[in-house]
DNA sequence: GTCTATATTAAGATAGAC
DNA sequence: GTCTATCTTAATATAGAC
């Protein structure tokens, strides 16, 4: 987006410790709860700073945003056409359970954008987005006329890895307030279930 | 919680629209995001108004937010152990896609509220709710020693049904922008294909 | 019960010294 | 580049008349 080059390493430091923490507050907070002293206190630095450094609050979230959508459809774009096709696809399940394990706070950020209409990535994702799914959904059909994969409806399958692996970073207060103990401990059975419930639907041949 | 008996049927007609308002407001903008000018406009009352019924933002928030729990896990609730067990989660699953459907506001708010730790209701998902997770868990896992499902762990198998089928409420707006058309179109295909992963994988006879 | 007017705080953003 | 001090707006909540 912002093609600007940060001269100093100082400069791209306090960028990034900026970053770093509008992760942290944002994702927890929302972009109308938090304020920018608690992204400056996380940060190290006082509000004026903070805003030497970024015209404005919603630059900063923007800019987050923006940075992080990149790498956040790297597993989806993962998906080898010349793999095996359950193998990739229960692959690509298992990645993006490990980035809801890893990564819950940007998992948690792109679930307050959406929520609230996607208003700042709106364009990203009829766009760049769109383009990917549509791409992968294509390679599913494929997959399916040739009868390496069941016949499922494709976007929708990948909403629903999206969705069941994004519950556990999403919906983790809610995750632990019934299974009991906090950490990580749900996501070897998470994986193990999905990898079930997947593979089961995947699988061709249940004739 | 609050057992409030409302006398006169003004009072009790304001009070319906307050929380109509604020079901509204909160599910889009979030807890800190909403503004009681917001909340009074839609309900068609001044602010002082609002505030004369609800002593405080939170007070409509909180009140808003229990009310509805009650009624958000009546599906699950009514699930039949005597039924046929597939046949039975099968419905669930169906009843909690048309209350996306139907009901995405409730939805958001509780995402909202999830999302952010469920500061306000935590007692009630390591309470009542956990305790109902429980029983049809206990309910699963009977079918699955019956042979009557396949061996799923439950908690998680509940789990997937919640985001599956919450995800075409919550992200909405990610839906539309990848399938393209606004409105309700979507959940007929999501439903077709819902029952086929969750039918496939709760089906016993895979061996 | 409903209003106008207002007190009070919090938060985004800026001025200007160093 | 970083700071203190401050401007400005917006938002929760209250006072008090009607």
């Amino acid at each position: 987006m912002t093609t600007d080059v940060p001269q100093t390493r100082i400069q791209r430091k306090n960028r990034e410790a900026i970053y770093g923490a509008a992760l942290e507050v944002f994702s927890t907070e929302g972009f109308r709860g938090a304020t920018l002293d608690q992204i400056a206190a996380a940060a190290g630095l006082s509000k004026p700073n903070l805003l030497y450094y970024f015209p404005s609050k919603e630059a900063i979230y923007t800019g987050l945003l923006s940075g992080l959508l990149e790498t956040w459809l790297d597993p989806l774009r993962d998906i080898d056409p010349t793999g095996e096709p359950i193998e990739e696809m229960l692959g690509y399940l298992c990645r993006k359970l490990e980035m809801s394990r890893d990564f819950p706070r940007e998992s948690r950020l792109f679930a307050n954008e959406i929520l609230r209409g996607a208003p700042h990535i709106l364009d990203q994702i009829e766009g760049p987005l769109r383009t990917l799914v549509d791409e992968k959904s294509a390679l599913l059909r494929g997959w399916a006329a040739a009868g390496r994969i069941a016949p499922l409806d494709p976007h929708h399958l990948i909403f629903s890895i999206w969705s069941t692996t994004q519950h556990y970073a999403d919906f983790g207060a809610q995750v632990s307030g019934i299974l009991g103990s906090e950490g990580e401990a749900h996501f070897k059975d998470a994986e193990d279930f999905l990898t079930i419930l997947f593979r089961s639907a995947l699988t061709p041949v249940n004739n």
